[in-house]
DNA sequence: GCCAACGTTGGC
DNA sequence: GCCAACGTTGGC
């Protein structure tokens, strides 16, 4: 049994956020369309691993809360459909090309972890959620970068 | 609203 | 296969 991984999912909370998260329980995290996001979900995340739930293009950003990952990858029905933004026509039941995960809720964190207070914090200055210019929705978090984020606010 | 940092597309 | 143009993300 491989130890758990952790991971780091971002959001715009217009579209799904902590709260909606918090609301349904668990949720397919679907409409993933960049590869190596996809990668990172098809090849890393486990059931069981550890999620830190980040809110985007918001006020304030910053993580919200935590998830843990109910179910590895499957192929995201999201694609097959041509009346969602997500369609690909090249994502057939037979040759999926998009997939997904479920994420289960965990907890709020409150307040939230904000983007400036992250970047203040020398322990977090390698996480690649926090690299200029990073637009992956999906980033891997080490060990330590979990338990520094998580002791922010026990 | 701006712009940096990409990823994607398409002409060649 | 190269690379310029374009589109998207997302912080500021």
């Amino acid at each position: 049994m491989p130890s758990p991984s952790y991971w780091l999912v971002k959001s715009e909370p217009d579209c799904y956020s902590i709260d909606d998260l918090a609301r349904d329980g668990e949720t397919y995290w679907s409409g993933v369309r960049n590869y190596q996001a996809r990668n990172s979900m098809r090849d890393g995340m486990q059931p069981g691993d550890g999620v830190l739930f980040y809110h985007s293009s918001t006020e304030p950003m910053g993580i919200v809360g935590l998830a843990t990952v109910s179910r590895a990858a499957y192929p995201d029905h999201t694609a097959l459909d041509p009346d969602d933004d997500h369609y690909d026509p090249r994502h057939t039941p037979d040759t999926p090309v998009w997939m997904m995960v479920d994420i289960r809720f965990d907890r709020k964190l409150d307040p939230p972890i904000t983007l400036a207070e992250l970047r203040s914090n020398p322990a977090l200055t390698d996480m690649v959620v926090l690299r200029r210019g990073n637009r992956l929705s999906v980033t891997p978090v080490t060990p330590e970068e979990w338990r520094t984020v998580v002791a922010m606010r026990p």
